[in-house]
DNA sequence: GTCGGGGCTTACGTGAACGTAAACCTCGCC
DNA sequence: GGCGAGGTTTACGTTCACGTAAGCCCCGAC
């Protein structure tokens, strides 16, 4: 398929990351790109494992619970009892999640409520002076 | 006013946080409580800012980041460029968040059916055992 | 052949955000 | 008056997520 393998380079360009931070996360077995003798390649799974490990980040989520999530996206595990229990702590990422949604919204709301305020003040000291 | 001035341990006890973490807090001002002699005490605007830390510790922001938020919050900097430049870096936390927020909705959606799938083949393992 | 580029491993360094240990003060109580 | 609880400073240790440097391999171009 278009499983259009690629280098450590255009995946660290392709995502803006460094060599050191991929081979960091596939020690931490995060990725687990092939390998040209040496020379590692990353298919099309990587780079969709890697887009969730960066959005992860973003959301403050440690590596460790990242890679506890990419376990239910990955048909690695067969096994029933495994399954489970990837559900389970994939459920709770979804409630910090649905938690964090809220509280961002909430967040929202009243930063943009502070800026209106501080902007309105700052107004009222330029037209004052 | 109900200022209810707390010690470290009671802040500790309510905002589930060690001493250090607020002593921290305070090098890196973020809090600056009060001193009876050389005891530190917390009044409201403190247990504010607090809140306000640990929230946008929970969205994966850094206390540095954190720090020119707050400057938001307080009336401290009466000075005009400085309250502009505030301003600026609080308009950018907030298109962060504003994305952060989309993003998680998204990957909200995206984990459900994850889930959901996951549970179906669970339900098909077991009724097909 | 050599040499530069790209990749690899190994290992020590770093910044953020605290943890933890040692040593001191001081206030209330028995 | 001693002592234990609670608070303080100082300073070194720790974890996470990489950065950075050294040294080696291998392959294609000149």
């Amino acid at each position: 398929m278009g499983d259009t393998l690629m280098t450590i380079r255009q995946m660290c360009d392709a995502f803006e990351v460094t060599p050191r931070t991929l081979r960091f996360y596939e020690a931490r077995e995060l990725l687990f790109p092939q390998r040209n003798g040496q020379h590692r390649l990353y298919g099309r799974t990587d780079r969709a494992r890697l887009k969730l490990i960066l959005r992860g980040k973003r959301f403050g989520f440690s590596l460790e619970q990242i890679r506890q999530l990419l376990e239910l996206y990955d048909p690695a595990e067969r096994n029933i009892t495994q399954t489970e229990a990837t559900l389970a702590t994939a459920r709770e990422r979804l409630a910090d999640m649905e938690r964090q949604h809220q509280e961002l919204g909430i967040a929202l709301s009243e930063l943009r409520d502070q800026i209106a305020q501080g902007e309105t003040w700052l107004q009222n000291l330029k037209s004052g002076a």
